[in-house]
DNA sequence: ATTATTGCAAAAGTTTTGCATGCCG
DNA sequence: CGGCATGCAAAACTTTTGCAATAAT
């Protein structure tokens, strides 16, 4: 049974008012003006929970620490390779997956995630600079 | 510039010779057995090498740690949200993702990644199973 | 000879967890 | 009250990195 916490409610409002994907930490970070006392252990319980239920989105981009997002609406995500980046992309329409599983397969299809990956802008600067340093 | 390494071709070679999606830690313990005094940390560097020249392919499923295709045509994977196993879907078609950038954005695509997530058959036996205990 | 690569071990970075205490139902 | 959630800190895990030695060109 799942309980009412106040910081749980904080860290979903949290991420609901915001389009951006923050990392555990920068929630963290962003919850603490508000709730001075809460820890990270806690920020990444509930983080867990709240993707669980499908409440928000857990990104992993292979990149460094997940990001979240609290849009959950579906759209595209476009990962930088290079910092980790994580932007919409609303442009690409969200595929219409056949929802039928393969035969021969045992377990459960709940959903799917696609990324588009390659370098965002700020990266591609920093890469032309340090091509031009050397 | 880029020198040969003994052990960089058997890392290469090992995933090639395989259909599975080992960890860096299962490529590390399998290499051992040809080359026993390699070191987990050179599996990693060849491993980031590798990815990063096409070689092989790295996919972060969000549960643990990566895992690593040395398959690397086109295709769909499986990851199981529960004990982050990776399992190929060849019956879902690669998409035709547009690679037309969308305007306003100042990045570079390189490509997308593809995976259909949910629980695989192993761990819905699992879970049903601890429903039954509880 | 030069420089990339290695093995080793330590460090860094992210996430999880044990436990005593506090809060919700 | 009973049990879930919290704060804190330690631990676990994965991955990266510094460095001296080795191997490739």
């Amino acid at each position: 049974m799942v309980k009412y916490s106040r910081q749980r409610e904080c860290i979903l409002k949290n991420l609901q008012g915001r389009r951006d994907h923050p990392t555990a930490d920068m929630v963290y970070e962003s919850v603490r003006m508000e709730q001075p006392n809460i820890s990270l252990g806690t920020v990444y319980r509930n983080l867990a929970l709240l993707a669980e239920n499908g409440q928000i989105l857990k990104i992993s981009t292979g990149t460094g620490p997940d990001h979240f997002d609290g849009y959950t609406s579906p759209h595209v995500h476009f990962v930088c390779r290079h910092c980790g980046k994580v932007i919409d992309m609303e442009e690409i329409p969200a595929i219409n997956l056949i929802d039928k599983t393969p035969a021969h397969f045992d377990g459960v299809i709940e959903g799917y995630e696609l990324q588009i990956v390659g370098k965002c802008g700020a990266c591609l600067s920093i890469i032309s600079q340090s091509l031009i340093t050397q």
